[in-house]
RNA sequence: GCGCGCAUAGCUCAGUUGGUUAGAGCGUCACAUUGACAUUGUGAAGGUCCGUGGUUCGAGUCCACGUGCGCGCACCA
């Protein structure tokens, strides 16, 4: 079995190895570490574990002999050999991280040891599966961290998280793991784990830049033969011919170059060179394969001719060296020591020059060296979104441009646009779905403002009554607490809810700024102050006073749990087994019933059938009196078309009190006037009532097994089977709901409102149909449609919505009762009471209703509300006001979920309040699930912080991952990977600009923008045509609320077209820096809706203010269809040809030339295809080349020149081509062949076919011509 | 039971009113890479567009039926 040996220097000693080729390795390794340890300050921390602490529990040798295959790596930690021959290893180890960061990821972290105790975090776990422990500690989480843990570090607190010994272990795991699915157990470090037993495999690395560097890793550090791995470590490797010059003007100089490849030196090495040398006392090197690596030694703090002395010798072992010092903090001077030159003889690295003042450079931190340069004015090499985006969201919150007043010519009859946001919940922190609402909404309105509307996003949060108080109370109860509410009182419960929602609220709005929502935070609103309040007590009034609202005595749906209401919408059902009973009443009764719900049947007043049903027909209209479980009944038979006939025995016991269903019943007889009793036999607490008989004061579960084995004794029941049966429960208090009659508040969508001529239902169905009153200008238009349909759907459906809650978090219901003792609860108490609605009235002896609103019912008002209505409705000193300017808004976002809950009332409480609609459209989007399509919730543990991805991969990638191959009221996943992806994205368009901007500083802006440039190349108008294309395609699909597609059209263009195309000519050809700062500049502007921080920071290089205001582009630039031929021709010559190299293993650099016969638009581009395809010589000509077999791109026939080309292959590749076109055009002329297609289909998609088949018949022509000449 | 959605490359998803040889990202394989970018470049492999039938000159796209998955609503006595 292959092993791969993690090695432990301070843990081993020669002597435990009995392998000798190991032995040597490990007295190299070894010393190696020792001079790595001892240099960086760590000796003594390396010492604390030295050979001492070594101890096998097992009894086995360290490592057995001929057992080992690999030995990669080392690293401070314990080896253990178990039987089966896998090696398992403890690792601490700084140095597997430092040298796997050297190797493969540039400068970027440069980590301080790990302190044991640091590490006691991790060391102190269960005894898990490492993929049970990977995921317990997030390891590919810690991954991604490591750069986070660096800053930390550095910054010299030393406060390690136990994230970043994860990270240790993860890429030593991964390393190893890379090497052929060999067997790796990692261990911490610590000897007082040391006897636990190693934790199991290790996953392998998910991220994709991890995998690739594993993949380099394995390609070039495990060396067929173990041989050459030995021989790699002795150091001497380095031919004394590859020569180490010391130079001053190195890249790496004292002129505050940028570092570059600062720590990782690439140096030539002569290809024979696969080994990694050591160099064992100073540094390390090592030889990929392609490149000699090498790492200069740290000296933590030590001073600078220590390591010069280190060089010296370095250099005498002829090991290619280079050394980096810093200065301390603040300081840009970055040195070099040591030198080295490739075989060409240029300087790669620059040799130390001592520092001026004569003061000892010292090495603190690599991540330093990244701010200092960001610091300077030079765009950093890659993007740090963490280290700009504070900075640029406090820019434009000191710019004014958020709020709408503050724009730039601005004036009253500037086109508005306004968004609400959707007011997070006060429950506690933002989660992804938040930071995808966000996203959505910020680019909308970006991009409007962009357009140069007056842009208005008002911010928010929401009070969510009954989701805060569940919260509250839930934390009380998990603190000990039994009953918070009877505890701690109505005051002191809203004392602590108060305080959890205002921390909360703080928390919310700061990560809505990190999501860089570019909201007006002066309107800031909540839908639980003054003027909320105020709103809704005003539309509680008025709806009052229209006769809308009314107190009524109904059956509603009850949570124990939560002593509260709750409206239809705030039920989830669930499914569950529970047991079907069938039975009679008494043994006289004649009719037998079922009821999932025995202990209710106490309660029964009635038994319905069916009006056809002639099984009963003749017991309808009798009353039976019964002793059921003690209690006495008086069932009548009643008629009902409610009933299924088919259903169990076809007859229902009705329980008025206790079913929606049957209090209709018995609304219905009441009607008829042929009442039946209601009975209420369930309390409030969820305990059976005094009317129930032998079971009052029973719990409801204990009531249900005494009358099921009262009818068993009895000898009634009949039949006992199990049935899938969906319940109810309270999304909030996750309780089974019971029915229970009530007297509660109601607002009636049924009734005429007074002076409208219609009901609520006809405002809330005109306004998504016609148009309110028949204005098409009034109508909410729902993205996807189909949503629309669900709504109407609902509309008609709709029920009179329950308005009051038993809940204290939430506004108080503004209604006053007099001469009651008590709240009425019954039907009967609502009569004799006086009731005023409105602010406190005048007298005595009024007392407030107790209970609070539904949360939605201030929801429901939020796109007014937020714009001052109904105070600050109307125009002051000739300023139109915000409700004016502003509503109906314009757009709106939300999820599916929410559709029934918020957009109905919003749509409701508008149309009613202002006779306009909230919104003009509603842009409905899908449930952000988890990599494997779940939720995220809180109880599966699957949530992200949304603010930890941000810091990691920054906001313009979560946002641009969010959005992209996201569409409307689809759900969609969320993966990590895909973020990494947008971050690549957002890198590159930082990439392209530092490119751009490198070349050129942007002229002077001059109003009206930078001037329209000239094409003078092919290459020139075709970008320039892209770009006009991409530009109009984008407001397009954005006008269309298509983001996704948006995002691919440009980040289509911004990599294929401008970077990989149209960038790699203007190297060739020269002299653009106008034209790509032209489109470079409204590139950025296209941009910034999705990624508003990069491409404002990058901005910045342009004197043009702030993107944020920026004029969104409108580019004219055509191109012919000539042109766009000639282009599209170099562009398949270049790919032809890169195939061409690729099919035949050759390089560029090994063709002598190629020569293009028959060029047509090719000829004058030579150059750039010479330059693309990296082929020195390229040159057009008449006459072609002998015995040599082109490539057919169109008319034009390309020969490349080979060192030496198989006839035969190329053979079989002409063949192969004709055999191809042949393929098509039989299919072309078949589809020409046919008279109907001819006849019927429009001239424009003939034409193009005919084109086709004439373009397929050339290049077939030329082909065989190729061939003929091969074989003859 | 009624209604809605989804089914396209190994994975996640796009695919605008029907019109090239069906796309992207990630992943895979091979190669390259010291002057913007290893967060890179180049090339390749990979698809019966769930099935059947229909409309049409032409269907991933429209229609019907079927299959599988998901969701909503109602019923759930």
């Amino acid at each position: 079995m292959a092993c791969v040996v993690l090695l432990c220097a301070d843990a081993l000693s020669a002597n435990d190895v009995p392998d000798l080729q190991l032995r040597i390795e490990l007295d190299v390794l070894r010393e190696m570490l020792r001079g790595h340890a001892e240099a960086s300050g760590d000796y003594e921390h390396g010492r604390r574990f030295g050979p001492d602490s070594f101890d096998d529990p097992s009894g086995q040798p360290v490592v057995e002999e001929g057992r080992v295959e690999h030995c990669a790596l080392c690293c401070r930690g314990h080896v253990v050999a178990r039987e089966d021959g896998v090696v398992a290893t403890r690792v601490a180890g700084n140095l597997v991280e430092r040298l796997y960061h050297v190797l493969f990821r540039h400068v970027s972290v440069w980590r301080e040891p790990i302190l044991r105790e640091e590490l006691h975090g991790v060391v102190e776990t269960p005894d898990l599966p490492a993929d049970a422990q990977a995921k317990h500690f997030g390891v590919d989480h810690a991954v991604r961290n490591s750069r986070h843990a660096a800053i930390r570090l550095v910054d010299g607190d030393h406060r390690f998280e136990p994230c970043v010994g994860v990270r240790a272990l993860a890429g030593v795991d991964h390393l190893l793991d890379a090497a052929d699915g060999i067997h790796v157990f990692a261990e911490d470090c610590g000897s007082r784990q040391f006897h636990d037993e190693p934790r199991g495999k290790v996953v392998p690395p998910k991220i994709s830049r991890e995998r690739h560097f594993f993949q380099y890793f394995q390609k070039t550090i495990h060396g067929p033969t173990l041989e050459e791995r030995a021989v790699a470590c002795v150091g001497d490797v380095v031919r004394s011919g590859d020569r180490m010059e010391g130079s001053d003007d190195g890249f790496l100089g004292d002129r505050g170059t940028p570092i570059e490849h600062s720590v990782l030196q690439k140096v030539r090495c002569p290809p024979e060179r696969h080994h990694f040398p050591f160099d064992i006392r100073r540094g390390v090197a090592l030889d990929t394969g392609r490149y000699l690596l090498t790492l200069g030694n740290v000296a933590g703090g030590e001073p600078v001719d220590h390591v010069e002395n280190a060089i010296d010798r370095a250099t005498q072992s002829s090991c290619v060296f280079s050394f980096l010092g810093f200065e301390d903090r603040g300081q840009t001077a970055v040195r070099a020591f040591g030198g080295a030159h490739d075989r060409l003889g240029r300087t790669i690295v620059g040799r130390h020059r001592s520092s001026e003042n004569g003061e000892k450079p010292t090495i603190k931190s690599v991540f330093r060296l990244h701010s200092v340069l960001s610091m300077a004015n030079e765009m950093a090499k890659a993007y740090e979104a963490k280290l700009v985006e504070d900075g640029i969201y406090e820019s434009w919150l000191s710019s004014g441009y958020f709020a709408p007043e503050g724009l730039p010519n601005i004036t009253d009859s500037t086109e508005a646009f306004t968004v609400v946001m959707p007011p997070p919940n006060v429950t506690g922190v933002l989660h992804l779905g938040h930071a995808l609402e966000n996203s959505l909404m910020d680019a909308m309105v970006r991009y409007q403002r962009l357009l140069g509307k007056k842009v208005l996003l008002v911010p928010g949060t929401d009070h969510a009554a009954i989701a805060t108080q569940a919260r509250v109370e839930k934390n009380l109860m998990a603190g000990g607490m039994k009953n918070p509410r009877q505890e701690l009182g109505r005051e002191g419960l809203l004392e602590k809810i108060r305080e959890f929602a205002e921390s909360s609220k703080s928390t919310i709005l700061t990560q809505v700024k990190k999501l860089g929502t570019s909201a007006d935070w002066s309107r800031l609103a909540y839908t639980f102050d003054d003027k909320r309040s105020a709103a809704v007590n005003e539309l509680f009034t008025r709806m009052y006073n229209d006769g809308l609202i009314y107190r009524g005595f109904r059956v509603v749906n009850w949570s124990v749990k939560g002593q509260s209401t709750c409206s239809d919408d705030e039920i989830e059902t669930i499914e569950r087994e529970s047991m079907l009973y069938t039975f009679k009443y008494s043994k006289d009764f004649p009719i037998t019933i079922s009821t999932t719900r025995p202990e209710t049947k106490v309660g029964d007043t009635a038994v319905a059938v069916h009006p056809t049903d002639d099984r009963y027909k003749t017991f309808v209209g009798k009353t039976y009196d019964v002793e059921f479980a003690s209690a006495k009944l008086s069932i009548k038979v009643i008629a009902s078309d409610a009933v299924d006939p088919s259903f169990g025995t076809g007859a229902l016991g009705v329980t008025p009190a206790h079913s929606a269903i049957d209090f209709g019943m018995y609304e219905v007889q009441k009607a008829k006037n042929d009442p039946i009793e209601i009975k209420q036999v369930i309390g409030a607490d969820g305990k059976m009532t005094a009317d129930a008989g032998s079971v009052a004061g029973m719990t409801i579960e204990a009531a249900r097994e005494r009358v099921v084995s009262w009818l068993k004794e009895q000898g009634l029941l009949e039949k006992e089977e199990k049935v899938i049966q969906n319940v109810g429960t309270s999304d909030r208090y996750g309780d089974v709901i019971e029915a229970i009659p009530m007297t509660q508040w109601w607002l009636n969508v049924n009734k005429e409102i007074p002076g409208r001529g219609k009901t609520l239902r006809d405002l809330m169905r005109e306004a998504v149909t016609t148009g309110l009153d028949g204005k098409s200008e009034q109508k909410v238009s729902i993205t996807p449609d189909r949503f629309t349909k669900l709504y109407l759907d609902r509309i008609e459906n709709l029920r009179d919505w329950c308005l009051s809650r038993q809940l204290w978090w939430g506004h108080r219901i503004p209604a006053w009762y007099r001469k009651t003792k008590s709240l009425p609860l019954s039907e009967g108490e609502l009569e004799g009471v006086e009731i005023f609605v409105g602010a406190k009235p005048e007298g005595e002896g009024w007392v407030q209703d107790e209970d609070t609103l539904d949360t939605w019912f201030s929801s429901g008002s939020w796109t007014f509300s937020t714009l001052g209505w109904p105070s600050f409705a109307k125009a002051t000193d000739g300023k139109p006001s915000d409700l004016e300017q502003f509503h109906p808004t314009n757009w709106i976002q939300m999820g599916y979920e929410i559709l029934y809950l918020w957009l109905m009332r919003m749509i409701l409480m508008s149309t009613y309040a202002l006779n306009q609609i909230p919104f003009k459209d509603a842009y409905i989007h899908g449930i952000l699930r988890d990599k494997d399509g779940k939720k995220f919730s809180k109880s599966s543990g699957n949530g992200i912080d949304p603010i930890e991805v941000i810091e990691e991969y920054g906001c313009d990638a979560l946002r641009v991952s969010l959005l992209s191959g996201n569409t409307p009221g689809n759900d969609s996943r969320y993966y990590i990977e895909k973020v990494e992806a947008s971050r690549n994205l957002v890198n590159k368009l930082w990439n392209i600009s530092r490119f751009i901007l490198s070349a050129k500083t942007p002229p002077p802006y001059e109003g009206g923008g930078r001037g329209e440039v000239e094409p003078k190349t092919l290459a020139d108008k075709w970008i320039l045509a892209r770009f006009s294309e991409t530009a109009k395609k984008v407001s397009l699909l954005i006008d269309r609320y298509d983001f996704s597609l948006a995002i691919e059209v440009l980040r289509d263009f911004t990599w294929n077209d401008f970077a990989d195309w149209y960038l790699e000519i203007a190297k060739i050809e020269g002299e653009k820096s106008d034209i790509l700062l032209y489109i470079l500049e409204r590139l950025l502007i296209l941009w910034h809706p999705f990624a508003p921080f990069v491409t404002e920071e990058i901005y910045k290089n342009f004197d043009s203010g702030m993107i944020i205001v920026a004029k969104w582009p409108t580019v004219e630039h055509e191109l012919s269809s000539e042109d766009r031929a000639a282009f599209d021709q170099v562009c398949s010559a270049v790919i032809a040809i890169r195939n061409y190299l690729s099919e035949h293993k050759t390089l560029p650099k090994d063709v002598e030339s190629i020569t293009i016969v028959n060029a047509g638009a090719l000829a004058e581009m030579e150059s750039v295809i010479g330059g693309l395809t990296k082929v020195k010589i390229v040159r057009s000509s008449m006459e072609r080349p002998e015995s040599i077999t082109p490539i057919v791109v169109g008319a034009a026939q390309i020969f490349v020149q080979l060192p030496a080309v198989d006839a035969a292959s190329e053979k079989i590749r002409i063949e192969s081509e004709i055999a191809e076109a042949t393929k098509f055009i039989a299919a072309q002329e078949s589809k020409l062949a046919n008279t109907d297609f001819v006849a019927r289909a429009p001239e424009k998609v003939i034409a193009g076919e005919r084109q086709k088949l004439a373009d397929l018949q050339e290049k077939l022509a030329a082909l065989q011509k190729e061939h003929a000449a091969l074989v003859s």
